[in-house]
RNA sequence: CGCGGGGUGGAGCAGUCCGGUAGCUCGUUGGGCUCAUAACCCAAAGGUCGUUGGUUCAAAUCCAGCCCCCGCAACCA
């Protein structure tokens, strides 16, 4: 495994606050980086907003605000709600910087010098009312725009172009030799698809009349950057390019792009095809996300089903979010979100689980623990059960590594389930009674509290504040964040905290009204 | 014939690549336990694995066709 990761979630477009989808990428990028440097990766991540466009400035001039303030406010939002779910990300890109703009221009620069952007007039629909080119496609059965019910009318343009087309073989070649360039299989063999067909050149400039919150081309003022040279050179720019005294290339070159289904082809083939221009090394991979439908829908302003992350949280419960979205949803499918479901989620597994295994086991010590045990005197049972927290370690390293996070988490909550297992069996309570049972008690409530340990450890990624509460009441002093030696260690002490911690609360459905 | 995904007990899903007693969570019913957050544990009921046909000793799984549902189709995670 290599020693750095750069995990990235795409730049959000500051058209919208954030929902639940933006959410379960950036949480997940989050869980992802805790993971990793927990085992001894240093990682960093990058989530940003991407704040051009005329959609932009529309959406500004609406609301009677500067489209500076405008997308200033929007991308507080965003900060906002990463920090009030304390998401651990170290950079936060936004594309109005200027050191960004002046990157962007030097790209620009570079490729031009190149003979790889070139200026070329074109001829389309253009659809008056969107103010912009459509593809026949998109239009009704009767030719015209769904949006505004009248026909495109044929429109020449000039504007500057990318040579993606010249790429096509190179990245065909790359992910036919790099499986693990765009995970799941299923949106790799996607693009195989897609690149099958001819690749076009890649329009990426627009004329300022059409659109002025832009970037500007270096060579030629009348015109800005659209959307691919300005959003997708944030993941590059990031890493310290195009500053040869850092180490931008090893950085670039580990990076793992979060992304959702809708933007795979933007991302592998036109970004692909950039770097390749740019002369830099290409991402190490894309895992590629499903949606978060609402109710069987995809969220919409319009369906009025936007679910809010931090709403969620703040009426369930810290990290029940984030636990529900990694122990219920198969990485790359779509998935269902329903208040029903989420509840049930976290009552089986937080309340139910670990909440009241946990309640259960230091309610047992905290009347008859003696702060340590003896390990000459563990039996098979014993054994038996610690041996199993290297193999739920195992089996949680192995989900993380194929991106099947539901199956670490079920590892997990299995291992909670042994726990429950081995206290009915080994019934402490009947112990505490017999006096000569005394040193028996002390070895299985040990027992526990070492397995409460290493789930605390395993879990951290997923719930970190449960975890921390947990060690700190168990008075276990290694760090979670970056070592798992809490798993295996073989711990003989406890100095537990003098109350029971209220970890995960069963929750109820609000009422419907 | 554009591309891709999905169709598995009442609900939500895993299993399909590498065929061989159909598994998980929730719900239902009965039982156990009593340390714990009306919790935990055990057992039972409940499935023609969308459909038709093929390959095979054997198909949820491989092959062919068909029927539904959902995305994408040049900036919605």
């Amino acid at each position: 495994m290599s020693k750095q990761q750069y995990i990235t979630t795409p730049l959000y477009y500051v058209n919208a606050k954030p929902h639940l989808g933006h959410s379960y990428t950036t949480i997940l990028a989050d869980v992802m980086k805790r993971h990793s440097v927990q085992r001894g990766v240093a990682t960093t991540f990058l989530t940003g907003t991407d704040e051009h466009g005329e959609k932009i400035d529309q959406m500004a001039t609406k609301e009677g605000k500067l489209v500076q303030e405008f997308v200033d406010e929007v991308s507080q939002a965003y900060q906002d709600t990463w920090k009030a779910m304390s998401l651990d990300f170290d950079i936060f890109y936004r594309t109005t910087d200027s050191t960004h703009k002046k990157k962007v221009q030097f790209a620009l620069q570079t490729l031009k010098d190149r003979g790889e952007i070139v200026f070329r007039e074109y001829e389309g629909l253009y659809c008056v009312g969107c103010e912009r080119f459509v593809t026949e496609t998109e239009l009704t059965t009767k030719g015209e725009c769904p949006d505004h019910l009248k026909k495109p009318e044929l429109r020449k343009e000039a504007n500057y172009f990318f040579l993606m087309s010249q790429y096509q073989a190179r990245l065909i070649e790359h992910l036919e030799k790099n499986p693990s360039a765009i995970r799941p299989d299923q949106y790799r063999t996607e693009m195989l698809s897609f690149l099958k067909q001819p690749l076009q050149d890649l329009c990426i400039s627009r004329p300022k009349d059409r659109l002025k919150w832009g970037i500007e081309l270096p060579f030629d003022a009348n015109f800005v950057t659209y959307v691919w040279f300005d959003a997708l050179m944030n993941y590059l720019c990031a890493t310290g390019w195009p500053d040869n005294q850092t180490n931008w290339r090893e950085l670039f070159a580990s990076a793992v792009h979060l992304i959702g289904k809708d933007i795979v082809k933007t991302h592998y083939v036109y970004w692909g095809a950039m770097l390749m221009a740019l002369e830099s090394p290409l991402f190490k991979e894309l895992n590629v996300n499903g949606y978060v439908l609402v109710d069987g829908n995809k969220m919409s302003k319009t369906i009025g089903n936007v679910v809010r992350p931090i709403e969620l949280e703040a009426q369930f419960g810290t990290e029940t979010l984030r636990f529900f979205l990694i122990r219920e949803i198969s990485y790359g499918m779509d998935s269902t979100f329903t208040l029903e479901g989420y509840v049930n989620s976290i009552n089986a597994h937080l309340a139910n689980g670990i909440g009241n295994f946990v309640s259960r086991v230091l309610t047992l010590c905290l009347k008859n623990f003696k702060g340590q045990f003896s390990a000459s005197v563990l039996t098979d049972e014993d054994r038996a059960l610690l041996a199993k927290r290297s193999e739920t370690l195992a089996a949680w390293n192995q989900g993380f590594d194929e991106l099947k996070f539901q199956n670490a988490a079920k590892a997990w909550c299995d291992l909670v389930t042994q726990g429950d297992l081995y206290i009915n069996a080994m019934k402490p309570w009947a112990l505490a009674k017999d006096p000569a049972q005394s040193d028996r008690l002390q070895v299985v409530l040990g027992v526990a509290l070492q397995l409460i340990e290493a789930l605390a450890f395993i879990a951290y990624p997923v719930i970190p504040q449960a975890s921390v509460a947990i060690l700190k009441s168990l008075g276990v002093p290694i760090d979670p964040r970056t070592s798992l030696e809490g798993v295996t260690e073989n711990r003989f002490n406890f100095a537990l905290a003098s109350e029971v911690p209220k970890l995960f609360m069963r929750v109820q459905l609000p009422k419907e009204d």
